[in-house]
RNA sequence: GCCCCCGUAGCUCAGUGGAUAGAGCAUCCGCCUUCUAAGCGGUCGGUCGUGGGUUCGAUUCCUACCGGGGGCGCCA
């Protein structure tokens, strides 16, 4: 059995799936099973090379092939191609059903052709039996993350609407979330607001002193848009109103009533306004946790007090940063002037940002010693986020956040030097592990290229590559505004308005989703927009043309017979389907996205190139073909909807 | 100055020690009486920024440069 032979035939001709471990790995992952083949062959050669295993170059060569000879050349002090016949002699010697012929070919590849009648069946019986409700096994070589990962992303500043750079750290966030829960993960996401920050206190600048007030008709969160983005400007043209900020953000700290009621309604009015706007992309909250809590419940005098007597921090006595508690960095412990020290705690006494993030991290490694208070943000919806309070305690709500053995924080690439100083400060505290299992999950921004940039009004005429998005500025494009022109451009052709707007929030997530983190997304309407090729509305056209299939062909419940012999689309397809784990793992252990954005673009394509070039399934007389090519279809979609739906994208059964 | 990221086809991006470097868009030419043409096929297009090095093998690793972006705040 630990070979992949043997093993009764279930009633549907599918083998069953769920017995011990190492058949459940075979069945799961072709590749897995071929890396274990050539792992055994090669320790019997006593070669110790990775055994690696890769899409065979040429359909000539075969379906896999492994370079290992050639790296054993130099430690066997042989030829790669003896070494190769004698790896390839060794594999044969040991069947695996899943093959039919292992050859050679120079100058020291060994290949493997699939016995086609096996492995496709076990790939669409594994396919067939995804289940959302049940975790993803990770292929041999991956391995799983312990405990609980808490993902904290978006954290927009509750202070204006949030436009696509927001969007694309919450969908950044939501899809790693989503990718480690499918992988068997435990995960908490929270959504950090800073609701004691001057960005908030420039809009209450702008409402109470300027008295800007509400177009009839504007959304809250763009009326603060419009208010933040009014008072930078008047602070250009009259600098002494930044004496109103210095004493709005010193209310907040003192908790002085008046200012702080004003706060607490302005932001819950945002965010409650951001989660609306989320939940059109379909994301969601475990938590709201607010940097106000971190203060009042004492988070940040706690931390301060064991920061202070372990000596991560010293008073600045002299210097620059005179009467700052400030953390100096490695190596100079005691110099609160070097260019690498941060500041903590500023000369009035206030805490800054990133002091509290240390408070914060803190806690969610449940390193704090205290809890916050909870209470469902919004009893009114069923599926309200719980948030954190000061006070209000809701019986209803038990403390289980926190205590994460695993952080990763979504964060965008600029802020890199406060988060190492988090780290520090876990580390300076003695809590290395922690300190270890801190991830800073940096992605780059997304800017405007000149033509957006020009179509928002931006002067172009630098001649920059890029122009950078600016909500003080008001150099933006909001999540709600995107998502309307995608709805707008996909309506005719969809189906009703629902689906529409599962499409077009599908295909803004996709684009945002399909570059690796460390590129700049360099954004362009068009290109953001656009229905044909690389998007997301072709991935969900790839699916709901698949249950179309199924749809117009009944199953009729006879047992699965694979043809000797596959078409090159079907084994295209088939290897596709069958590389859904690995794409998988490798997003979950990478925390990448965008690695499988790329693979469900590559299924959909196979799926479609199968679509075009092989008969209508409708029309197919021989059952067996019909029942063969149908169950290929299912297999496909099961596998594409598995990885839209954990991508964040609906898998439409018509558009 | 120090640190980080990027540089691959006209444009936007994948790929990253292995056998002839890919996709989408754009161009041009085709394919709807056929399971949804938001599709498919073809065409055009590359000294993988440059020079050294390591290696049987480098776009991938090292190194030095060049170009672009970002960070180094008592902002976040």
């Amino acid at each position: 059995m630990a070979n992949g032979h043997g093993g009764a035939l279930s009633p549907l001709g599918l083998r069953p799936c769920t017995t011990v471990a190492g058949t459940l790995a075979r069945m799961l992952d072709v590749r897995s099973a071929l890396v274990d083949a050539v792992r055994s062959a090669l320790d019997a050669l006593g070669a110790r090379v990775d055994a690696v295993v890769e899409p065979s170059a040429r359909p000539e060569f075969g379906d896999w092939s492994t370079p290992a000879p050639l790296a054993a050349a130099r430690v066997l002090r042989r030829a790669p191609l003896q070494i190769a016949e004698d790896l390839r002699a060794q594999l044969a010697n040991a069947p695996l059903e899943l093959v039919r012929e292992w050859t050679v070919t120079p100058p020291g590849y060994v290949n493997a052709t699939l016995q086609d009648g096996v492995w496709a069946r076990q790939v669409i019986a594994a396919a067939l039996q995804l289940d959302p409700g049940v975790a993803i096994e990770l292929p041999a070589g991956y391995s799983r993350a312990a405990g609980k990962t808490l993902v904290e992303h978006t954290a927009t500043n509750p202070n204006k609407a949030a436009h696509i750079g927001h969007l694309r750290n919450a969908c950044i966030g939501d899809t790693v979330g989503r990718v480690l829960r499918r992988t068997g993960h435990q995960v908490e996401v929270d959504n950090y607001i800073d609701d004691t920050g001057v960005q908030v206190a420039d809009v209450v600048v702008g409402i109470r002193d300027l008295g800007l007030k509400p177009e009839e008709g504007e959304p809250f969160d763009q009326f603060c848009s419009r208010v933040y983005v009014e008072v930078s400007r008047r602070y250009e043209a009259t600098p002494e109103l930044q004496h109103r900020r210095a004493e709005v953000l010193h209310g907040i700290e003192r908790g002085d009533p008046d200012v702080t009621s004003f706060v607490r309604d302005l932001t819950h009015r945002v965010v409650d306004a951001h989660l609306a706007t989320m939940r059109r992309f379909d994301i969601e909250y475990d938590l709201l946790t607010w940097e106000s809590d971190i203060i009042t419940l004492g988070f940040w005098r706690q931390a301060f007090e064991l920061l202070r007597d372990s000596g991560a921090i010293v008073l600045a006595e002299q210097g620059k940063h005179a009467g700052c508690w400030v953390m100096p960095p490695e190596g100079a412990e005691q110099d609160t002037d070097d260019d690498e020290t941060k500041v903590l705690v500023k000369s009035d006494g206030v805490a800054t940002y990133t002091a509290k993030d240390i408070a914060y991290q803190m806690w969610k490694f449940g390193l704090i010693g205290r809890d916050f208070h909870y209470r469902v943000w919004d009893a009114s919806t069923p599926d309200s986020p719980v948030t954190t309070a000061s006070h209000e305690h809701s019986d209803e709500v038990p403390p289980h956040f926190g205590h994460a053995q695993r952080v990763v924080n979504v964060i965008d690439a600029r802020q890199a030097y406060p988060q190492q100083i988090v780290q520090r400060a876990l580390r300076r505290l003695g809590h290395e592990r922690e300190a270890d299992s801190s991830i800073h999950l940096a992605y780059e921004v997304v800017a405007l290229t000149p033509a957006a940039a020009g179509v928002l009004g931006v002067d172009v005429s630098a001649g920059r590559e890029l122009y950078a998005l600016s909500g003080r500025h008001g150099i933006e494009v909001r999540a709600d505004d995107l998502l309307d022109r995608a709805v707008e451009r996909i309506r005719d052709k969809a189906r009703d308005a629902q689906t529409a707007l599962l499409v077009a929030a599908g295909a803004v997530r996709y684009y945002l989703l399909r570059f690796s983190l460390t590129q700049i997304i360099a954004f362009d309407f068009d290109e953001a927009l656009r229905v044909t090729g690389d998007t997301g509305v072709y991935l969900q056209y790839a699916y709901a043309r698949a249950s179309g299939i199924l749809r117009k062909v009944p199953d009729d419940g006879g047992e699965l017979v694979v043809p000797d012999s596959l078409q090159p689309v079907e084994r295209a397809v088939l290897h596709r389907v069958d590389g859904y784990r690995r794409a998988l793992a490798e997003a979950a252990t990478g925390l990448a996205p965008s690695v499988l954005t790329t693979y469900a673009f590559a299924l959909a394509s196979s799926l479609s190139d199968f679509y075009e070039h092989t008969p209508a399934i409708v029309r197919e007389t021989d059952p067996v073909v019909r029942r063969f090519r149908r169950a290929l279809v299912a297999a496909t979609r099961a596998t594409l909807g598995d990885a839209l739906r954990t991508l964040g994208m609906a898998a439409p059964n018509q558009i």
